[in-house]
DNA sequence: TATTGTTATACTCTATAACTATA
DNA sequence: TATAGTTATAGAGTATAACAATA
């Protein structure tokens, strides 16, 4: 039987087109993440952000803003809520007291378990339409390499400014 | 400062998110496509409603609409702006007098061979993250299948609602 | 003078609702 | 009654500009 229209023969024009599969997958995943985590200040990237903080060093909002891709005026706004919830916490930099370190707060730690998993399964959903295990490793390996290089060469957002003491910007 | 967690070499901590990944690249294809399109009236979205305007019978606005994942009301705008620059012509439907049908004119479809070229060298460009060849096409047939997978499940848009016309197959 | 973070404002994009003309 | 398309309006999200504190 032909369950699936694509493989039946039934072509599709922009089937070849990066844009429209990126944004395809991209709509995709970024429903199944909003409603993974609705509960979470700022949603999906409520989560990268808590993440960052309680599994890295991030430099300073501004860094994080840029590896992010958003403004670093929406994440006032954004750390703001999670500091709000209660899952985040602005501390003064040592080192300059312009600057802020986010540190995530044991609350912040704690749900960061439970929405690991969560993120798990959503992902685990988006990536079920490849069939078989392996592409889906190769997809996921492809995509991560395909995406540091991009944000290597991004002025804006620096591979390494998360992980501060590897290596060095201009 | 302090040592860093994530230690050994340059590692992201966010380099296995997929949504990190996804929004990365994304990010990326979007800021190359819009520099390519600029000129084009919507963009990269106007490029694609040309394309399936000129390649395919799109059969009504709301479904283009779908299977490009913007709303019917953006729809209109949308159209408003690429008939307004001559490129498309929206015909009334001889079976539904509701309806219109989209069709691209002479220019249009000058014009969309001159965007073909310039949509390569933005994939190309984006792409080139990927040194080996073989990784490229392998990404793209992944993603591809990946897109036509979601976009089946998806209610919303179907994928062989452009399908049954002349399609160019690279 | 340049930079970090904040605030207020304005802009862009998108969705909601109401309307028409058809079915 | 339901649907295709349009229009006007409101909302979310984002960016711009000005500001204070600090380098």
């Amino acid at each position: 039987m032909n369950a699936d229209p694509v493989a039946s023969g039934c072509t599709d024009v922009l089937r070849d087109d990066l844009g429209w599969a990126l944004g395809v997958v991209f709509r995709s995943y970024a429903r199944a993440a909003s409603a993974a985590f609705s509960d979470v200040p700022g949603g999906p990237r409520g989560y990268q952000v808590l993440a960052a903080a309680a599994r890295s060093q991030p430099g300073s909002q501004q860094e994080l803003a840029g590896h992010l891709g958003v403004d670093r005026t929406v994440m006032t706004y954004l750390l703001d809520d999670l500091e709000r919830a209660g899952l985040i916490e602005r501390r003064p930099d040592p080192a300059d007291r312009r600057a802020r370190r986010i540190a995530a707060t044991g609350r912040g730690q704690d749900l960061l378990g439970d929405l690991d998993e969560r993120l798990r399964a959503a992902e685990a959903g988006v990536l079920g339409g490849l069939g078989a295990e392996g592409d889906r490793a190769a997809f996921r390996e492809l995509l991560a390499r395909l995406a540091s290089h991009v944000n290597a060469l991004d002025p804006v957002s620096d591979a390494c400014s998360l992980a501060p003491g590897a290596t060095a910007s201009p």
